[in-house]
RNA sequence: GGAGGGAUGGCCGAGCGGUUGAUGGCACCUGUCUUGAAAACAGGCAUGCGCGCAAGCGUAUCGGGGGUUCGAAUCCUCCUCCCUCCGCCA
């Protein structure tokens, strides 16, 4: 959600914004006709209220003194069935304010480059070397099924397309690679740990920006009112929902291991094959509360936490900065990071780190006190994945595989794979 | 699933249907005292929204919605959440 004020004030910049991210800049002028009309009718409505009040007190004191007031109470009686209607007009606009808030994405920070697609994303950075292999470098999902780990037909059996079965050392893996990720950013990178449900309320997905307008990307038990969690941005983010923080807490670090549940409902076709884009899988998700002054430094340190384990997994990755157009609706800026495979002679989104400013924190009541005496403002939330661990897995099939099928673990996971060197 | 109890400000906790945005305590802030601190004492201390250059004014908020009433934190009703007991159960 955008401030308010800032639609008001600077219409223009915000329409700028948002056309700049392809969203409708009528979006704003929609918002503010109603929004003028909210405030007269609020003007108008509070005058009355004022009246009322003042007569209600009037007759309170005639009462305790045992005289009449039937005046009064006439006046009162017709005052408060006119504020009655009154206040359910202002309720129908006060709806319509809100819904329209609610599908306002967000607006690109000044820094991020001004894009129509992917295409204009920008290479900040990248690291390692890809690798030349002695032979034709198989995909992910090929190896996977041909060492016995990664078992779609099962999967297909049990559940249905877009789900996989993870088979001995294969189900291993992946367990060794959360708990690294874990482990190196709780231990190295100073995160706290979190263990959430997956199972929210339609009030958190609400908190960080998936519902209203994102539904049919989500599982809904319909029965029982829960989404499934998308990202573990959802609980972990509205562990501070409606909460006034104090600012030497900040910033606040957690990461999150979840299983991810994605409809990914009109992606039909779009990477079927291989563990890429599925409907569950699982993720390690870091996230921030932050100072608004110190949030873009904080995403800059948390891309590199990210990074760090890339790093120490030595996969070829990139960096790159989501152009105005590519990014999510919540987000002000966004940096990916894409790691390579060799199969597909090309880089994919292995994490996405994102600084929401006080968009997140606006819909979900997220605030901070800079000093004791301060009033409560509207925090900076950011997160970013630690990564999505079956891309990872599929990413470390490629890198490590072996002209004859088998791969090397690397290095850093051997410890958690009981020293193995090779699947 | 069944039976009962509860939800009030950052926290604890009081509150006859009418000067109650709400007593009191803790925490916090300012001052006095002190070399400094503690203690003691005095004062201050909720948030959203609208209007206003501002001082400020108005309005709303006692889990959420609806109702009764001239008037609701207080009465009725539905919902949500929490607690206790029973049942079932990883």
């Amino acid at each position: 959600m955008l401030d308010p004020k800032l639609i008001r004030n600077n219409p223009d910049a915000v329409r700028k914004g948002l056309k700049n991210r392809k969203a409708d800049a009528s979006l704003v002028d929609r918002f503010l006709a109603i929004d003028e009309e909210w405030r007269e009718l609020t003007l108008e409505i509070e005058e009355m209220k004022a009246r009322r009040n003042k007569v209600s007190d009037q007759i309170g004191i005639l009462k305790r003194k045992k005289e009449k007031a039937d005046n009064q109470i006439e006046e009162m009686k017709e005052l408060s069935s006119r504020v009655k209607e009154l206040d359910e007009e202002y309720a129908k606009l006060e709806e319509k304010l809100k819904d329209l808030s609610l599908e306002m994405p967000n607006i690109p920070h000044v820094s991020v480059p001004v894009g129509f697609d992917s295409r204009d994303n920008i290479e900040v950075r990248s690291f390692g070397e890809k690798k030349k292999f002695g032979f034709k470098a198989r995909s992910h999902d090929e190896i996977g099924k041909k060492l016995g780990i990664l078992d779609f037909e099962a999967a297909a059996k049990i559940s249905g397309s877009r789900f996989v079965v993870y088979r001995g050392l294969g189900a291993a893996l992946e367990r060794a690679l959360i708990s690294f990720m874990l482990d190196q950013h709780t231990k190295e990178n100073g995160y706290a740990e979190v263990l959430p449900p997956v199972l929210v309320n339609p009030k958190s997905m609400l908190g960080t920006g998936q519902l209203p307008k994102f539904e049919e990307e989500m599982f809904h038990l319909k029965d029982d009112g829960f989404y499934l969690i998308p990202t573990a941005e959802v609980p972990v983010t509205n562990l501070h929902r409606e909460e006034v923080l104090k600012v030497d807490r900040l910033p606040i670090k957690y990461v999150c291991y979840s299983p991810c549940f994605r409809r990914e409902a009109g992606s039909y076709g779009k990477d079927v094959k291989g563990i890429i884009r599925q409907h569950q899988f699982n993720k390690v998700e870091l996230v921030k509360f932050a100072e608004p002054g110190r949030s873009y430094d904080e995403l800059e340190k948390l891309t590199k936490d990210a990074e760090s384990i890339l790093q120490k997994l030595e996969l070829p990755y990139r960096v790159v900065e989501l152009c105005s157009g590519d990014l999510g609706f919540s987000s002000a800026k966004t940096y990916d990071l894409e790691v390579w495979f060799p199969s597909e002679n090309q880089y994919r989104e292995i994490s996405s780190c994102s600084n929401f400013e006080s968009f997140q924190a606006r819909r979900a009541g997220i605030k901070y006190k800079a000093d004791p005496k301060a009033k409560p403002d509207f925090l900076h939330t950011l997160n970013g994945s630690g990564l999505a661990v079956g891309r990872t897995f599929a990413a470390i099939l490629e890198n490590y595989q072996l002209k004859n099928g088998s791969i090397k673990v690397p290095r850093v996971l051997r410890p958690y794979l009981g020293g193995i060197e090779q699947i």
